[in-house]
DNA sequence: TATATTTGACCTTT
DNA sequence: AAAGGTCAAATATA
């Protein structure tokens, strides 16, 4: 693509990354759903991985290019909003509340977001749930889930919750934000939860240069609460080697139940040891204005 | 009584 | 207008 010499002006810019966003978008999705393909044809995950590398290297470089002062792009997420305590107001009224979809941030400041699958819903967090919607690319409805804490602590991480369409029997849980929070009754072992299982949790292979992104990321949901520099993390990430150590501990809290069709079979999901899979992650670097996802 | 969840309304973006 | 995300009253639970 063009070099450092010449420069393109911002409108094709924000094209671009807002394509990039769908792209990432559809790659997370199309590499949960390809997870029991890969197993079988090491081709399916080989290219897969190739599109993530890809897709990785192109955000930098984009990121590189600018430092992204762009329309509000994909309405995923970063919608965190800067005003709160208005009451609801009954059906008509003035335009003043402003909910739902996207709000700006304020300052820049780098929202990491990966999506993992999981067969419980206890990640050693305390969330809660603000909201349930049934979406149309999915037969599943999707929870909406931000940290205990975000009044008292102003803990801006949230979380989305789905079944997979694959394997009811598994969430797809999407981690935004990071735990800014330091809640005592926030279970130590939830460092031991920063321990994927090393390599094959990466569906999209063991690429040095895949881990290395997922590193820089991690962090976000799983890495101990104080955060440290990207190496610290790091060795969380690697080192650790067993996910069941956590899992064994899923009764220390009550997550909430799903759809409540489902309610049954889902929490007695919640005692049995399931993995914990990365699937997809991604690095979104906002600006005053944009994110990029 | 306090805190968490449910659920329809409401909001923004596309 | 549709879709997705959030709010907050009503309700459930500890």
């Amino acid at each position: 693509m063009a070099p450092s010499s010449t420069r393109p002006d911002t409108p094709a810019i924000d094209t671009v990354a807002k394509e990039m966003g769908k792209i990432c978008e559809s790659a997370a999705r199309l590499g949960v759903l390809l997870q029991p393909e890969i197993a079988g044809n090491p081709t399916v995950g080989a290219i897969l991985e190739e599109l993530q590398g890809s897709i990785l290297r192109a955000s930098a470089l984009l990121n590189g290019l600018t430092g992204f002062d762009t329309d509000p792009g994909s309405p995923s997420f970063g919608n965190l909003r800067e005003d709160s305590g208005k009451k609801r107001k009954i059906k008509s009224a003035d335009a003043g509340d402003r909910r739902g979809g996207c709000r700006r941030r304020a300052h820049s400041s780098l929202i990491l977001m990966n999506t993992v699958r999981a067969k419980t819903l206890d990640d050693g967090q305390t969330w809660r749930k603000y909201g349930q919607k049934q979406i149309q690319s999915s037969e599943h409805p999707r929870s909406y889930f931000r940290c205990t804490h975000k009044f008292d602590q102003n803990c801006m991480a949230q979380r989305q919750v789905q079944l997979a369409e694959d394997d009811p029997k598994t969430y797809v849980i999407t981690y935004m934000g990071e735990h800014t929070c330091r809640d005592p009754t926030m279970v130590p072992h939830i460092i031991s939860a920063s321990g994927f299982k090393g390599t094959n949790l990466i569906s999209f292979g063991n690429k040095s240069q895949t881990i290395r992104q997922i590193k820089a990321a991690v962090p976000a949901s799983f890495a101990p609460r104080k955060q440290e520099s990207d190496e610290e993390v790091v060795s969380n990430l690697t080192s650790a080697s067993s996910s069941s150590e956590y899992l064994q501990l899923t009764e220390a809290e009550k997550p909430a139940v799903m759809t409540p069709s489902t309610g049954g079979d889902v929490t007695s999901d919640f005692q049995y040891s399931g993995d914990l899979d990365m699937d997809f992650m991604r690095v979104l670097d906002l600006d005053d204005d944009g994110f990029f996802s």
